[in-house]
DNA sequence: CTCCTTTTCAATCATTTGATTGAATCAGTA
DNA sequence: TACTGATTCAATCAAATGATTGAAAAGGAG
């Protein structure tokens, strides 16, 4: 799924592997790039939406960490069978490495979610830090995450290490990262 | 600088950029998949050299945030005149993302001055983590910092924020991410 | 069935791509 | 100067790409 980037696949990639005509692109989307524009469009909806959904459902006395593992829930445990949302996930962090235009466009439609669900959530939490300070983690975070998860240096160290082990690395190093003070307490 | 990425970028952009002509490609470097396996491959020399030399100049008694400021430099300043070597991280970056075979086929030569020179400097100041842990966050906040420094996301919070606030969002974050308990202190 | 719209598809187009060729130019040596 | 190897370059090639065309097929309403 788009595993060769924006650039990369060709609009033959796409529609064999979906049995179709080439043409047909032309027809119901009138071009490469709105077809690029359309997935990466709904990628972001159905992530954001599904992301809330977790999230909102939560019990109301959570503690941070049961937060980000319902949070994260399908990226932290890549062997659960709902593998769809990681794979969404991965195409828009690719997109996002790319700059890709019809993502970049899109983009603004999961700010709301996250500003209105998650990130109250995790000032509920952490009433050390601005909002400011937690917009700008949690991209952070999700940011270190694709890294984790599908650069060659994430799966390299991945390789010698158990599923359950990185599941627990990173669990770790992300509540270390939002729990530590903000700037407004630095020496 | 491969700003479209490995499939984006064509050889007469590069020859044009160059003041070159195209066959000169195939004289110098026999194929553009080679030229761009040179490229990435200086990258990574040129970077974890020059970061080694400063981490390595450091005083005996610093602190992690002088770590810190040392190690990633030219990254928390973009002002800096010296802003190739945040060009050519955002080249490995990219590369990265993309997983590019050439960049993938050079990669190990960055691991070996990373774990013999960077990490030991880390482990001195952070002994409650293990070297396992060391390396996951390593490889996390580096990937972090590209989503801070050059994703959309990045970008458009970049732009409400002074260049001394994200560094200093940046480096507290990165101090919480490395400060925080590892896995076995965890409850 | 007939008529009309929607959808599919093979064929084709103009452009762009990485690569190659062979002649021209340059650089160094004697 | 004349010779030789290294380098550059315009021209060209075959393949691939996004887009388009017009005819064929499918679907639905009356």
């Amino acid at each position: 799924m788009l595993t060769k980037g924006e650039a990369g696949i060709t609009l033959r990639d796409i529609t064999e592997a979906a049995g179709a005509n080439v043409a047909s692109v032309a027809y119901h989307f009138k071009s490469k790039d709105k077809l690029i524009a359309i997935v990466f469009g709904e990628a972001i909806d159905e992530v954001t939406a599904v992301q809330s959904r977790r999230v909102q459902a939560l019990s109301s006395n959570h503690t941070l960490r049961e937060l980000i593992e319902v949070w994260l829930h399908p990226l932290l445990s890549p062997s659960d069978p709902d593998e769809r949302e990681a794979k969404l996930w991965r195409l828009i962090q690719r997109g996002a490495a790319e700059k890709a235009p019809g993502l970049i466009a899109n983009m603004s439609r999961s700010g709301n979610s996250v500003e209105t669900i998650l990130i109250p959530k995790f000032a509920a939490l952490l009433p050390h830090l601005r909002t400011e300070e937690l917009l700008f983690r949690h991209n952070a975070i999700i940011s270190g995450l694709a890294g984790v998860i599908s650069s060659p240096i994430g799966a390299a160290l991945a390789k010698e290490t158990s599923g359950d082990e990185v599941r627990e690395l990173t669990i770790a190093w992300i509540m270390a990262g939002l729990s530590g003070p903000g700037t407004t307490q630095l020496s």
